[in-house]
RNA sequence: GGAGAGGUGGCUGAGCGGCUGAAAGCGGCAGGUUGCUAACCUGUUAUAGGAGUGUAAACUCUUAUCGAGGGUUCGAAUCCCUCCUUCUCCGCCA
């Protein structure tokens, strides 16, 4: 969450630089219940302090009284504090980051500038299928099944598709750790404070996330949320930070109303698996460390050999706790454009810098060289989203003959019968 | 899942209705002593919120916090209830 501080003392800023989503905020209310809390605190404040003091003293019967009445008046005044305090709660939670200087500002969420672009999009000497024709006739996915199984959204992974996650896995968390990574498995399930304390909306009827009937858990939909709870309430020596973690997690979203040929196959589903990366760094490193998760992925995906590029979310496109995003978007030649063609670039992996909104609510911190202590700046970025980078994979790396070969990078940890997509005699 | 015992400041650990935001020790920080270190001595050492003074560093007042949330009471770390969690033993299981 945002400092109300911020707020106070600068709303015009507030309103002006938090983005259009703002327009579902609105800030002279939340500044109105913030003076009425304050007041109500000051009454209540008063009256424990009176009490108190006149606890400190044998008390005579006329005092026992006189507090007893005292008392009750209080309890009203606190119950009127506490639906109070709630409100404004909520209220700061739905107010998004501030916004870093550098993000192009627009109403647009389509108008994200290009900063660069590595390789070109790939010419095929034939027209090339998209990832769910070739899955279908190389035995790759399981579609129907999946549907009767659990649900539309949903779907098997088979065979060299199977093994190519784990060496997906493999390959990415090779590279994090020579970059100082310490790589993780998280829980799949976290605690419906820990989503909201990382700005996460686990409520309502747009909410991405599941929620688990009878219990304060929900499903995740990225290890961003297991790796920000995991130092809730915990302090950092300065000389401690950065703090690098590479999580790989199974993600879960909802996509409610998210049908569309632009989100067939496995390009938006229910359930995927992913390695992200994870960083806990003092203020002044956020940016440094930022563009480093950015080279990194880049790096994956050089490696990978795929195309991409990257692009740098404007303000209309820009998730509630961050303040500045990266994507890079990978070449995915089956897929639709806007105009109709074939072959789109879509995004593959996400970087942002969090700033201390979601260690505000964590309360993660750490001490600086003086012995003050300070709020942490949190970042998050995509190492491997798995589907995804397996449609990039199949689409790029398709054959006319309808196989498919497999990038260099990921043969090692590719089993010797599976070095290279072909059909099976089934 | 069953039985029992716990959860107190950076750590160990006392307190078991009012003088306890919390003894004592350790650790940390500052100063003294010392050629240096060690040892010793003195002082200091939680966090968050609110109000006020000040240009500011800072200071004053005040509230809350002894796992969490409720309750009893004029008054709760202390009594009661619920939940969470840790440990030990039993059961079950990948």
């Amino acid at each position: 969450m945002i400092d109300i501080k911020i707020i106070r003392e600068n709303p015009e800023m507030v309103k002006t630089n938090s983005r259009n989503r703002l327009a579902s905020v609105d800030i002279d209310a939340l500044l109105a219940l913030d003076t009425e809390t304050r007041a109500l605190t000051a009454a209540v404040e008063t009256a424990r302090a009176k009490r108190n003091q006149f606890s400190k003293t044998k008390p005579t019967p006329e005092i026992i009284a006189e507090m007893k009445a005292l008392g009750e008046a209080l309890k009203a005044q606190e119950e009127e504090l506490g639906i109070k305090q709630q409100q404004l709660d909520e209220a700061l939670l739905s107010v998004p980051n501030l916004t870093h200087p550098d993000v192009r500002v627009s109403a647009n969420e389509d108008d994200n500038p290009v900063l660069s672009t590595y390789g070109e999009p790939k010419k095929f000497s034939f027209v090339p299928k998209d990832h769910v024709q070739l899955a279908e006739s190389l035995d790759l996915i399981d579609f129907d099944r999946a549907t009767k199984a659990s649900g539309a959204k949903f779907y098997y992974l088979k065979n060299e598709l199977a093994l190519m996650e784990y060496a997906l896995i493999q390959y990415a968390l090779g590279i994090l750790i020579t970059r100082g990574f310490t790589p993780f498995t998280t829980p799949d399930l976290a605690k419906r404070t820990v989503l909201e304390g990382m700005g996460f909306n686990p409520r309502g009827e747009s909410t991405q996330v599941y929620n688990i009937a009878d219990s304060d858990l929900c499903l995740i939909g990225t290890a961003e949320i297991t790796m920000g709870g995991y130092h809730q309430d915990e302090t950092f020596d300065e000389a401690d930070l950065p703090k690098k973690y590479a999580a790989v997690s199974h993600c879960f979203r909802t996509e409610a109303g998210s049908y569309s040929k632009f989100s067939k196959g496995i390009f938006r589903v229910h359930q995927f698996t992913k390695i992200e990366m994870f960083q806990y760094v003092k203020p002044a490193d956020a940016d440094q460390a930022h563009l480093e998760m950015l080279e990194i992925e880049k790096e994956i995906f050089k490696g990978l050999g795929l195309p991409f590029q990257v692009i740098d979310h404007c303000t209309a496109d820009l998730g509630s706790p961050s303040i500045r995003t990266y994507d890079l978007e990978a070449w995915m030649p089956g897929k639709p454009a806007a105009d109709g063609s074939q072959g789109a670039w879509a995004e593959v992996t996400s970087t942002s810098n969090c700033t201390d909104f979601q260690s505000r609510a964590m309360n993660t911190k750490y001490r600086t060289a003086s012995g003050e202590k300070e709020l942490v700046y949190t970042l998050n970025g995509t190492a491997i989203a798995v589907p995804r980078c397996l449609i990039a994979i199949l689409e790029n790396y398709q054959n006319e003959d309808g196989s498919v070969e497999i990038p260099q990078a990921l043969l090692p940890y590719m089993p010797k019968n599976y070095q290279k997509i072909v059909a099976k005699n089934k």
